[in-house]
RNA sequence: CGGAGUGUAGCGCAGUUGGUAGCGCGCGUCGUUCGGGACGGCGAGGUCGACGGUUCAAAUCCGUCCACUCCGACCA
């Protein structure tokens, strides 16, 4: 891409508190319409599709299948459940000319189980996982924290259905542990805490946590094994023993929820009548978990964790672009010629064609944040200047050598 | 919804005791520059958040409303 035609450009100064806010809005990822709603704009779009392959692949991996659902909603299927007036705080209802009464989607298990009812009939029909990336609308009594807490925000939900608890417990621990190399190779510092399930389930959930300051949560976690728990519901005294190992001690954190996972139990099957026949010709209720991850939220998650003063830090499997490729004085048709080069080796590359000075070129690059950056000018020769944007190391390398680098 | 703050040019801001609006950046253009936000010349750009009131006169004073940010309640 060349940064010259990439809409917007990046801006000089931006007003915000938040940090992802504030980095995001000024690097060009996003802007804002209102309190709690955001474009993604071409940056941002890319970092999102990118994180959302990454859990793409986990979650086919355990057999999710990917679908479409409505974003509008009747009220009848609400009130199959009782959470049209259980939820109603925080959901966007409307009324059309005729008064129907319908709800902007803020979780998908009503419509999940609305499809279940009619394509399952046998056990042999299950169990099946679906999910699906989209919107979701939630009326947050305060919008706050830039994009980490916004009133329109993507989600990937996924959804299972199954014959047994033992069946769907099997399956809530391998999605938990599909989470887990989800974030993994997404690079936070997270930890699995025991939480509240809110207005999903009164059970007890999984969420994935990360740490950072920026986090509206507070967690406990051990500072040598895996247990944690979320603070809204236990309460520990940061320096006690673990209680699950005995050894390690309590520590108290910030964090950012970035994933949570609900065992639902048949509840839902009961009050919407999913039910399957099991080997003995008996009509039984499908066993329901529901797991989401917000991509849009992992992403200002990465503004607030990777950052330093001079702007965004990107790890490469998220970053909108690998390269961020800088043509100088005396350098402009080299690097006109290297951005072909990599280009069709399928290397992204952000080439800033600009007619700029060099310092608003050097400020860009570290702004935007991508992992590589390439200058060729009079000072390289022939040679191209690779650094990082981790370190102050700088090398000349060849064409070749670079190429040979990136591949 | 309670508390605090802010709305003035595309962005960031200043605007005194009321007298009809400025700065920086950006933008257009010409020229000189060209490895860490270069410099000079010329130029464009505003219903001062909205509505109402006071006044000869309101960005400025008063009232109502709206929007955004932060803290809280609440929430993924």
């Amino acid at each position: 891409m060349r940064y010259s035609k990439l809409f917007p450009k990046a801006r000089r100064e931006v007003k915000a508190e938040s940090i992802n806010h504030r980095l995001l809005v000024q690097a060009g990822f996003m802007d804002q319409l209102m309190a709690g709603s955001w474009t993604l704009l071409p940056l941002g779009w890319r970092v999102v599709n990118k994180i959302n392959n990454i859990i793409r692949e986990e979650i086919n991996k355990v057999d999710g299948q990917e679908i479409l659902m409505p974003l509008l909603h009747p009220k009848s299927i609400w009130n199959e459940t009782g959470r049209w007036d259980k939820a109603d705080e925080i959901m966007y209802k409307l009324k059309d000319q005729r008064g129907r009464e319908y709800v902007l989607s803020f979780t998908h298990e009503e419509i999940v189980m609305d499809i279940l009812r009619k394509q399952i009939n046998s056990y042999k029909d299950l169990p099946v996982a679906v999910y699906h990336f989209s919107t979701k609308f939630r009326n947050e009594l305060r919008a706050r924290s830039g994009i980490l807490r916004g009133r329109e925000f993507m989600m990937k939900d996924l959804y299972s259905a199954h014959v047994s608890e033992e069946d769907l417990m099997d399956y809530y621990f391998k999605v938990l542990e599909a989470y887990k190399k989800i974030f993994d190779k997404l690079g936070f510092n997270y930890r699995v805490t025991e939480a509240d399930g809110g207005v999903f389930t009164d059970k007890n959930t999984h969420e994935v946590q990360v740490l950072s300051q920026a986090g509206e949560d507070t967690i406990y976690y051990c500072d040598q094994c895996d247990w944690g728990a979320n603070g809204e519901i236990y309460k520990f005294k940061q320096g006690n023993k673990c209680p699950k190992c005995r050894q390690g001690k309590v520590i108290e954190a910030k964090s950012i929820e970035v994933a949570n996972i609900f065992p639902l139990g048949t509840m839902y099957a009961e009050k919407m009548k999913v039910f399957y026949t099991d080997k003995n010709g008996k009509k039984k209720p499908v066993w329901f978990g529901s797991y989401g991850i917000g991509p849009t939220r992992v992403m200002g998650t990465y503004a607030e964790v990777f950052n330093d003063d001079k702007g965004l830090i990107w790890p490469e499997a998220v970053a909108p672009y690998k390269v961020y490729l800088i043509g100088l004085k005396g350098g402009e048709k080299k690097a006109k010629d290297l951005y072909k080069k990599l280009s069709d080796l399928g290397i992204e590359v952000l080439w800033d064609d600009r007619d700029e000075s060099a310092g608003i070129k050097f400020k860009d690059a570290d702004l935007i944040g991508c992992p590589i950056r390439l200058v060729i000018s009079k000072k390289t020769a022939e040679k191209v200047e690779w650094k990082n944007r981790t370190s102050e190391k700088q090398e000349l390398l060849t064409s070749e050598q670079v190429v040979a680098k990136l591949k």
